[in-house]
RNA sequence: GCUCGGGUGGUGGAAUAGGUAGACACGCAGGACUUAAAAUCCUGUGGGCAGAAAUGUCCGUACGGGUUCGAUUCCCGUCCCGAGCACCA
């Protein structure tokens, strides 16, 4: 009987959706496992081979867990608000909805083809109004609530203006924005505007200026991590700094929670040390320094790693953005200082980048006194302080500090050495190690003690403290775009102020045309009667992490429309036990959903204080490009072994018409008119093709969609090759050539258990060598799945059907458990042969949990082997016997009987007083 | 520049508490079946040398050293590739 996989996979598929065999209730008698797949955006090209790679890998790890009893929870969704589906609006005038639905359609078609076992009745979408009803209530919480230090954790607004009442905000230690203190009697004497402005500086959800990078070509403004060297992750634009007030969440008081309770993750070590570096922790101490613009004379406060080269210090600088750049510019350098500063405005954070290496700055006019060598040192005005971090001005030790010291040497400012026998003719030394010299107090001791000891004297003096700084900053959550979700924020009398729950969710408006206006206000002021109880409601909407943070919340109780999730079901599914997705969003989702989450943690909403307890990045599948060479000037093409003696172009040829780098000429004419009458020069009969991997993209002509595969070799062979191709977390080239060889096996697996035409499976009781066989395949799949290492397992099945074919097995008692083992690689065909063995129900519902147990080695095997085909044992040798006595030894050892079970020995390796290895 | 990964046949990749390097698969070559093709099955396949052959032998896991009876695996140095961060004081 043949295997017909496309008859096969369409009845099961059919059978699975009408019998909602993946559907996941709670059940408290048994454990729960939640895997998840970070959800797709979907885009109007659909999707090609690489994209379910993720998808296949947790689908067998869900079908896997639930043989083993778990009930476990798969769900799937669209992360639907972004970009391009506005960009194309733009350009066709069709609405984002429709565009949106259209792609969601599309890609649930593609999925369904490759069998996945997803819970589809939890589905969410992040355009769903009754899903962003709990994005932007979640939006609420956050203006409603502020971060106490001391407590550690969120709390409400309410408090806080209580606290104000008691006793200003003089005791207090809140994350928040730059606030004078004031006392309780200030406090009630305040207006309401200013009250509000006041809180509007702790609230976790703020609107605050702040530089922000802005994308004239998109109209928007983007948070750090959509814009990469300058350009926006999205097309590509140029991206300039610019100070605007908008929406902020204040994930900077979560920072060193984020950082703490990353330690008991279970990711990978690179993945934590991605998100270590971007909350960037350095610990140093904040120390004032008395400046000097002529008469006028200032407190300025500098951040340190390095307070221990204090008496190096011999200049200071600020950024350019500082605020302390118009109190510090004296008359005479007024004239110079703004040229720079128009300069350093004018260009975009690409080119300040590309010109990192040019030293640029400007003398300022002022002068600081460094407080331990009573000098009077100049105050710089240079781009390479930053003013997002620390103060925004540094105290400059050039011999100690590289970008220091490249700027002293240009602008010819004093270099002074403070390590015994360090040499700064060339270059300054920055590491952190020998003896201090030219300081002082500090002078004989080592950089190590240098450091503390610096930072006490400074806190003795009353001239600093302690400090932690943080690189992480708070995330900018206003974007001037249409497809997203609105802010549910109205202006009272210009007051910012949340609509109420009941009134959620605020729906997106319809507008005439999805751009700007003209006047350059966000799309949403198009609409007409944006407004609430007459007052304006906001016009920007929120950015795409918005409803990516919580969406695994969601998946918990979906259609709950009292909650984001109910108590019962978030105590249930608590958190996801493993969560697959790309390494792209190691700095972007996954901080910002961390930090959702600890603060719903903080109020109490959700019970587990992180949100994905194991993640596995799945490497990217890049395409595999075919080339054809056309001689410069002609329409000849010659074949890759020949292309040497002409003169060529290489031109990209469409993978679908090449097979195994052989072109297809018939296909490749009618390719493209341009090729109708084109000339092949072949070699041995055949074009032979080029290849090189590339992204896989259109333009390459490398795209392979998943639904060829599946008519071709159907979902099973597409999921077993996905995973046979490469370890999974590496990045690899598609290559179609090799698919053939697991389709022979799945062909092969079903010949198994037939004989002609006849299903025949034999109940006769299994030899040894059979059940060799079986007990091998379990301990190697078994062992395999719980490392992600299912390349292997697959290459496990081929090596047992090989063995059981040349046993010429067809025992049930092998063959069932065999059939159980490889459903979760490829469910179809194994649904089929569980049902041809006499069963009723689904081989998902069969769930024996004892299933694996039962046949491990331990439990069920007779034979103490290591099945690697070596046996390993230690023997009482004395070294004087002979490699005659040695042999005689092993093979009258009772272990060596039962390994080989009938087998017999091919060699002994023995290694003097060690090992005994048996190969068998 | 800094921080992580990683360099194994023609190709994708196996194998590390140090113990037969190249599993499994692709490709290639030869063969069987067939009028033929497809499908299926069998055999060979890292390189050199010797041999008619079975086989033997030497060299081989980026390069150079080291530890060890024994190194793809551990240590030191060099080169190359990939990813991330990039004036964070």
């Amino acid at each position: 009987m043949e295997y017909n996989f496309s008859e096969i996979e369409k009845n099961w598929q059919a059978r699975w959706a009408s019998e909602k065999t993946f559907k996941a209730e709670i059940d408290k008698g048994k454990p729960k496992f939640y895997v998840l797949d970070m959800f797709p955006y979907p885009s109007g090209a659909g999707l090609h081979v690489g994209h379910p790679l993720g998808y296949i890998a947790s689908d067998i790890y869900s079908r896997y867990k639930r043989l083993k009893g778990f009930n476990v929870l798969h769900p799937m969704g669209y992360d639907a608000f972004g970009l391009p589906a506005e960009q194309y609006a733009i350009q066709t005038g069709q609405h984002p909805a429709t565009t949106t639905e259209k792609n969601i359609k599309r890609y649930r078609e593609q999925l369904d083809r490759i069998g996945f076992s997803f819970d589809w009745e939890r589905e969410v979408r992040t355009c769903d109004p009754d899903y962003y009803k709990w994005t932007q209530w979640a939006f609420v919480q956050m203006f409603e609530h502020w971060y106490d230090f001391s407590t550690h954790k969120a709390r409400a607004i309410a408090e806080l203006e209580k606290i104000f009442e008691i006793s200003g905000n003089i005791a207090l230690n809140a994350a928040c924005g730059d606030v004078p203190l004031f006392s309780a009697s200030e406090w009630s004497k305040m207006e309401r505007e200013r009250r509000s402005e006041i809180l509007m500086e702790y609230r976790i959800a703020y609107l605050g200026e702040t530089s922000v990078n802005w994308c004239a070509a998109l109209g928007t403004v983007l948070a750090n991590d959509e814009v990469k060297e300058g350009l926006s992750v999205r097309g590509g634009h140029p991206v300039e700094q610019k100070k605007m007030r908008q929406w902020q969440l204040r994930v900077s008081a979560y920072a060193e929670r984020l950082l703490k309770d990353m330690e008991e993750l279970e990711w990978t070590e690179s993945l934590k040390e991605m998100q270590r570096n971007w909350i960037g922790k350095s610990q140093g101490a904040e120390m004032t320094f008395k400046v000097m613009n002529g008469e006028s004379e200032y407190s300025l406060d500098i951040f340190t790693t390095r307070a221990d080269t204090i008496y190096g210090a011999t200049f200071m600088v600020l950024a350019p953005e500082s605020e302390w750049v118009e109190r510090l510019t004296s008359n005479e350098q007024k004239v110079e200082v703004e040229a720079y500063l128009a300069a350093a405005k004018k260009k975009t954070e690409r080119e300040r980048m590309a010109e990192s290496k040019k030293v640029t700055g400007v003398f300022s006019g002022s002068f600081a006194i460094n407080p331990f060598t009573q000098e009077k040192i100049p105050v710089w005005i240079a781009e390479y302080v930053l003013a997002g971090y620390g103060t925004g001005a540094i105290m400059a030790v050039p011999a100690h500090d590289s970008r220091d010291y490249t700027f002293a040497r240009h602008f010819n400012l004093p270099v002074i050495p403070l390590i015994e026998g360090c040499d700064v003719s060339e270059e300054s030394f920055d590491a952190k190690e020998g003896v201090m010299c030219n300081s002082g107090f500090l002078n004989g001791m080592s950089v190590k003690e240098a450091i503390p000891a610096a930072i006490d004297e400074v806190e003795r003096r009353g001239i600093g403290r302690r400090k932690i700084n943080y690189r992480l900053r708070d995330a900018i959550f206003s974007r001037q775009r249409y497809w997203g979700e609105p802010f549910p924020i109205y202006y009272n009398d210009g007051i910012a102020t949340p609509l109420s729950i009941e009134k959620l969710p605020l729906e997106l408006p319809e507008v005439d045309k999805f751009l700007p206006t003209e006047s350059g206000e966000p799309p949403l002021a198009r609409a007409e009667n944006w407004s609430f109880n007459g007052w304006p409601l906001e016009k920007s909407t929120m950015p795409g992490f918005a409803g990516s943070s919580a969406y695994y919340l969601r998946y918990m109780d979906p259609s709950n429309r009292e909650a984001l999730v109910s108590k019962d079901a978030n105590n249930y599914w608590r958190d996801v036990d493993l969560y697959i997705g790309g390494t792209e969003h190691a700095t972007g989702h996954l901080i910002y959903s961390r930090f959702w989450n600890k603060f719903l943690y903080d109020l109490g909403y959700v019970c587990e204080k992180e949100p994905f307890r194991k993640l596995i990045n799945q490497g990217m599948i890049q395409g595999r490009s075919n080339f054809v060479y056309r001689v410069k000037g002609t329409n000849k093409f010659v074949s890759y072994g020949l292309k040497d003696s002409y003169d060529t172009t290489e031109i990209h040829v469409d993978v679908n018409i090449v097979n195994n780098d052989r072109l297809d000429l018939e296909a490749f004419r009618n390719w493209m008119p341009e090729y109708e009458n084109s000339e092949l020069i072949l070699e041995d009969g055949e074009y032979i093709c080029g290849w090189a991997v590339e992204k896989m993209s259109k333009s390459m002509f490398n795209v392979v969609n998943p639904d060829t595969i599946c008519d071709k070799y159907g979902a099973d062979t597409l999921r077993m090759y996905e995973m046979f191709l490469g370890p999974l977390e590496q990045s690899k080239p598609w290559d179609t050539n090799g698919i053939d060889g697991v389709h022979r096996f799945l062909k092969r697996f079903w010949r198994l258990f037939f004989e002609r035409e006849n299903f025949r499976v034999s109940e006769e009781a299994a030899s040894p060598a059979e059940l060799k066989v079986l007990h091998k395949l379990i301990n190697k799949v078994q062992t395999d799945i719980e490392n992600f290492s299912f390349n292997t397992s697959v290459s496990a099945f081929m090596i047992a059907v090989n063995d059981l074919y040349e046993l010429n097995c067809n025992k049930r008692s092998i063959l069932e458990p065999m059939v159980v083992l490889i459903s979760p690689f490829a469910p179809h065909i194994a649904e089929e042969l569980w049902s041809k063995l006499g069963h009723n129900s689904s081989i998902s519902f069969a769930m024996f949990p004892e299933y694996f147990e039962k046949f491990t080695i331990e439990n069920s095997f007779e034979y103490p082997v290591s099945f690697n085909g070596k046996l390993r044992f230690k023997l009482e040798l004395d070294r004087s016997l002979s490699v005659q006595e040695i042999e005689a030894a092993v093979r009258s050892n009772e272990n060596t009987e039962k390994f080989l079970a009938g087998g017999s020995i091919k060699k002994i390796i023995v290694v003097p007083g060690k090992i005994i290895n048996i190969v068998c």
